[in-house]
DNA sequence: TCCCAGGTCCTGA
DNA sequence: TCAGGACATGGG
């Protein structure tokens, strides 16, 4: 990796497997903006980056080199060989068809608190409105991070500031009948976040069984947290997008979403995670099943 | 108006 | 264990 600074922006050359779009828009994170110009203005780790492809290169702007190898590396998994993992993966047509489609996708190292509530968020909601929801609480309840082209950004709420936050405030950011799900996992974690924090850790089973143990937490939502947060790749989440490829492309319509699971994870093993997100990205962008 | 969304919870077999 | 309805909200 071959990374050269320059003012205000982070150049990593010749970088291979890595598409911002395929990156942010396969359903992993919800704090971008794509901007006119096709790159992504994304907010993580109390920072405002924005993250453009020029030919092979990838441009990281309002960052340092200091945050880059600090953060940035990290966030976007760059020690990872995806190329290894995609030849490793793609042993029949439907996942060589998939891979190829979303060939820059690669699974970010996010915060496990943003993402246990992200994924709350989403139950039963749409990407559009899971992306407004977290905007509005990082707006009412985060911290002003500052200006960027000309808009303000605001961090993820930390937990104490969401336990703290008025149950109506957290309605009124369209939350919905999500909302006391949210508040009350904030409040637990202020005492358990040693246990949240060293959950990547440990194993699946026992990581798995803490995440069910929270109000709006299901297995759904549970190995999201797992897969985005925790580095756990053996898991193979089942939503409905997943759901209408695996059945279009896999298995019978009859088949249930713990035996989808079960089938992949099989199939896949240890990169069952990987795979589920080039499947994800490939049904969702073409609207496979609907 | 009805249907559905990166589901989960609750209830009753 | 498992099917079926409720749940906020907004877009199609």
């Amino acid at each position: 990796m071959r990374i050269k600074e320059e003012k205000n922006k982070i150049i990593i050359k010749d970088q291979p497997d890595f598409e911002p779009c395929h990156i942010f828009e396969c359903g992993q994170a919800f704090r971008w903006e794509k901007q006119k110009d096709s790159s992504y203005t994304v907010v993580s780790n109390g920072k405002v980056i924005n993250v453009a492809k020029e030919k092979e290169d990838i441009i990281i702007n309002n960052t340092d080199i200091e945050d880059f190898y600090n953060i940035w590396q990290d966030y976007f998994d760059l020690n990872t060989d995806y190329s290894s993992i995609k030849s490793t993966l793609d042993t029949d047509e439907i996942m060589k068809t998939a891979i190829n489609f979303g060939q820059g996708i690669r699974i970010l190292n996010q915060d496990e608190f943003e993402t246990m509530i992200s994924f709350i968020i989403s139950a039963n909601n749409r990407i559009p409105m899971i992306k407004k929801v977290i905007e509005n609480l990082s707006i009412n309840f985060g911290d002003k991070i500052g200006e960027y082209n000309g808009k303000l950004y605001y961090s993820f709420p930390t937990y104490e500031q969401l336990a703290n936050a008025p149950i109506e405030i957290i309605r009124e950011c369209k939350a919905g009948f999500r909302s006391e799900r949210i508040k009350e996992a904030a409040i637990r974690i202020i005492d358990e976040k040693n246990t949240v924090y060293d959950l990547r850790n440990k194993s699946y089973d026992e990581a798995l069984e803490y995440l069910l143990s929270y109000k709006g937490v299901g297995n759904k939502v549970a190995n999201c947290i797992l897969l985005f947060s925790m580095k756990q790749f053996s898991t193979f989440p089942v939503d409905v997008w997943v759901r209408r490829v695996m059945q279009e492309l896999y298995v019978s319509k009859m088949t249930s979403d713990k035996e989808i699971r079960k089938f992949a994870e099989d199939k896949f093993g240890h990169m069952s995670g990987y795979a589920q997100q080039y499947l994800f990205y490939y049904a969702r962008e073409n609207g496979i099943g609907r």
